[in-house]
DNA sequence: CGTACTATTGAAAAATCTCAAGCGTTGTGG
DNA sequence: CCACAACGCTTGAGATTTTTCAATAGTACG
């Protein structure tokens, strides 16, 4: 029961409650769409397998992506804070969500007053991650972001126990671009350059760390993106 | 004992809960630092009058500007969710504040299952807050943040009652710039075009709005700033 | 009155974007 | 199974935006 979703981003205790709040599954297909913004939030997620981009869209109709999630993250938490969701979440790849209904959730919260510190500090830790994000779009050259994107995702998967040094990218160039504030252009320019340096070895969606160290340190000055 | 500390940016029901709160007052000068990042989170601040900046220091050392935070507002949330505050806070100008201990708003969270939830949609609006901000970071160009800027400082500080035409701002210009992303000498070009064209008026500190409409339609991209 | 700080402005340099073309993959229908 | 269409990626060249460096000026404060 307790691996039951393989929340992996979660500690232990989170683990165990989440898992006991599991109602039900859910596949989705490359690219479809999990929930709009604005729609009232009636569930929470975690994603079992997969990975899956939030996107806000702009007064002028176009969409920037907020962040990136991937198998052991939990999605929705503002829609629980805020009754409604404010991020188009769509799967990137194929992918296999837990579903958790709000209203089990909000039930077990007034019986389990730690599980609510638990979601404190987990909304906590995503504002943090947020501010992180503005920072580096706000004091990162083009090359710094993109490298704190690939070390933070490498530290995800590791975090996780996969392997963090090939990574397969699920996203696109643009959706990259999107989320660093920057043209897709730009995004491949940089892995190209990254990889004429021997930093990294980039062929198309697979993303190999040859030199960690030296893509540390371009990515040095921020606590690492996504 | 409700308007205790000016809590204008709070709803009824906060403001009389935090009122009721309050320990002590703290007075501080232009430039004065509340408290570092890494602090463990012994108290939550409202501020009564005056402003404060939030700053994140990068591993290479130099700091960026997170938010601006005026009369009315509360500090430190993610200290509360986290144990230990992130950010540096400093005063923009002489400042009274409101000091809340963390132990005392924990004992009556403990007691008031409303207060949680209230607490969640405070979290929950700081989460989108700093979300907008990086999609301002990473979408707009440099007039469009200046424009979202002064028209977000204007917007807090009509919902406060205060004039929401004739800004005094409480920040220089580098600041503003480390905020948006940019260079202090790109804000001040900034504001010089925009005052060229009739939308705003400026000497130095004191920022007129002329033409609120035009104004909006440069920042209508996002969500306004700050 | 002078010093320190903040703001403004100009000119040149650098980073990034835009537009455009071409290539490799993938998937689909004949 | 092949051809082709669609999509995503790469690369180039020129345009644009923003930064950098530098000089000047206004303001506040001792």
């Amino acid at each position: 029961m307790r691996r039951l979703c393989e929340a992996g981003g979660l500690r232990p205790a989170e683990i165990e409650v989440v898992a006991a709040l599991v109602s039900s599954r859910r596949r989705l297909e490359r690219g479809a769409r999990l929930l709009d913004a604005g729609d009232p939030c009636a569930a929470l997620f975690a994603i079992r397998s997969g990975s899956v981009k939030s996107t806000a869209r702009m007064a002028d109709g176009r969409e920037q992506v907020t962040g990136f999630y991937l198998a052991g993250d939990l999605l929705g938490l503002e829609g629980l804070a805020l009754r409604t969701h404010l991020r188009e979440l769509v799967a990137l790849e194929d992918s296999e969500l837990c579903v958790v209904r709000r209203g089990d959730l909000e039930a077990l919260l007034g019986r389990l007053p730690r599980l609510h510190a638990e979601l404190h500090a987990l909304m906590g830790r995503e504002l943090v991650r947020a501010q992180g994000t503005s920072l580096a779009l706000g004091s990162l050259a083009a090359d710094e972001r993109v490298a704190a994107f690939v070390v933070g995702l490498s530290r995800r998967l590791r975090e996780r126990g996969r392997d963090g040094a090939a990574l397969v990218l699920p996203m696109t160039r643009a959706e990259i671009g999107s989320f660093l504030g920057l043209q897709l252009e730009t995004v491949s320019r940089i892995f190209s350059r990254l990889h004429g340096e021997g930093i990294l070895e980039v062929k198309r969606q697979v993303v190999t760390i040859r030199d960690g160290e030296r893509l540390e340190r371009l990515a040095a000055r921020c606590e690492a993106l996504l």
